[in-house]
RNA sequence: GUGGGUGUAGCUCAGUCGGUUAGAGCACCUGAUUGUGGUUCAGGGGGUCGUGGGUUCAAAUCCCAUCAUCCACCCCA
């Protein structure tokens, strides 16, 4: 019990690889096709990139969430959390606002949180980000969900549930807090003590409450798509309406809250009900003024992330189909010390064509079509003495059981002629 | 951080009102098979029974602690 992986993190073994491969190429046709360009920022970044980013009060924060530690230089430095705040500082950094616009980025890669774990839920784990930036059309909400809906779908997924919301503009969401605070704080020693703590830092997120008690209080009260002002109340219809236009099955969640503190106006999240309680795919929105607000050029964004491993999970609960590990064409067994020199420098030229295994010691032929057939290959190609003699190989079809002798100088065309049949 | 379940071979697990040398299936290695795979048969390797302490003539089994793991709360991907 010595050597094991960190708490909360994971091994991708070579059988599990071929799904993750699924999912990457799936999602980089889905996105590029779009438009999208991949970008690979770094995996940690100044620690004040997250905070200022993810806000104060978010549970990244409050909650000590994130992995951060002093290099040599004595500089705090954090290991990504999410991908945005790198995507961001990259934008700025390197005057992507005079590409043409909308810019649209999208990345993979290893995200670290410091929470307790749970299915669905790891310290280690992976994220697909996707980034609007430079519009504020609802056009572009719309895309932005669609090709979300349409990358999860492309991977196989089915029953997936669409979230829709809005979070409104800074105004509202002031206004909405300030009413919360109006109806709540005459009695708000009968909330929880995390629910008080909201109360005071983000009384928006009093939503989410699930204490019964809590919930008794906050049921009557007003939700924040009341408080919608007009620009952002327009904006969410047409969005809407583009969904509904594009047949993206989608529901209008009004509780929809946002644990982050950029977002503005359009909020989503895509869920799926077969991965137990953490059934959150995705989730995204829109965070117009935060690109500001560190430093860089007004402007608009949009974006989301999926959880690489939830979605794998919920394939495989959608029994979605994983193309199988790569097979070796034919498998060649040495029958004598001399063919084991003979088998490795022939698989070394087949290679140039073909997938080639063979045993790595002189094998009898019984065993030696043991190692064929376990290795996967189509064909065995024995070479003893005989075959010496002749300058052949002995090739079997292990799916027919049909064998024959095939000069050495023909092996690669006798296989290619053979291996589709 | 809190709560509950579970820790016995590489994997899945049995064995637990305390009692000889701790078992099975799968997987692995060898042989039956000195030129032919999948099936079958025979044999073999592999365990500090998570760890530490306690009770006892005797502990995988009972008690305490601790760690790990799974699920859930919280939050979200």
């Amino acid at each position: 019990m010595k050597s094991q992986a960190v708490k909360g993190t994971h091994d991708i073994l070579p059988a599990q690889v071929p799904a993750w491969r699924l999912v990457e190429s799936k999602v980089r046709e889905t996105l590029e096709r779009a438009g999208a360009g991949e970008i690979r920022p770094p995996v940690f970044e100044h620690t004040e990139t997250f905070v200022k980013t993810a806000g104060e009060s978010s549970d990244l924060v409050v909650q000590k969430e994130m992995y951060t530690f002093e290099d040599r230089g004595e500089r705090s430095l954090t290991l990504r959390p999410e991908f945005t705040p790198g995507f961001m500082r990259a934008f700025i950094q390197h005057g992507m606002h005079t590409l043409p616009s909308p810019v649209r980025l999208w990345g993979m890669g290893p995200v670290f949180r410091a929470e307790n774990v749970q299915r669905g839920r790891f310290r280690q784990f992976h994220q697909v980000n996707y980034e609007v930036l430079g519009s504020d059309a609802p056009l572009i909400d719309a895309e932005t969900i669609a090709l979300l809906y349409d990358a999860l779908t492309a991977v196989g997924l089915r029953n997936l549930t669409v979230k829709l919301g809005s979070v409104g503009d800074p105004e509202d969401r002031a206004a909405y807090n300030d009413y919360l605070r109006r109806e709540l704080e005459p009695q708000a020693g009968r909330l929880t003590e995390t629910s008080q703590e909201r109360l005071r830092l983000n009384p928006m997120r009093l939503l989410d409450a699930k204490d019964p008690g809590d919930q008794e209080l906050i049921r009557p009260l007003k939700r924040p798509l009341d408080f919608l002002g007009e620009p952002a109340r327009s904006h969410f219809e047409e969005v809407q309406q583009w969904l509904g236009d594009w047949n993206i099955p989608f529901e209008i969640d009004p509780a929809i809250v946002r644990g982050l503190d950029y977002y503005r106006r359009t909020a989503f999240e895509v869920h799926h009900g077969g991965i137990g309680a953490q059934s959150a795919l995705s989730g995204g929105g829109r965070y117009d003024g935060l690109i500001e607000s560190l430093g860089g050029p007004k402007t608009a964004g949009i974006g989301w992330a999926f959880g690489v491993e939830r979605v794998l999970d919920a394939m495989a609960v959608d029994g979605v189909e994983v193309p199988a590990p790569t097979v070796p064409d034919v498998f060649l067994v040495p029958l004598d010390e001399t063919a084991v020199a003979e088998v490795a420098a022939a698989a070394r030229l087949l290679r140039s064509d073909l997938s080639v295994q063979h045993s790595v010691i002189k094998r009898n032929p019984g065993r030696g079509m043991k190692d064929a057939d376990r290795s996967g290959a189509r064909f065995a190609a024995l070479r003893g003495d005989r075959e010496r003699e002749l300058g052949t190989y002995e090739v079997k079809d292990l799916i027919s059981g049909s064998q024959e002798s095939v000069p050495e100088t023909q092996l690669l065309q006798y296989l290619q002629e053979r291996e589709d049949r």
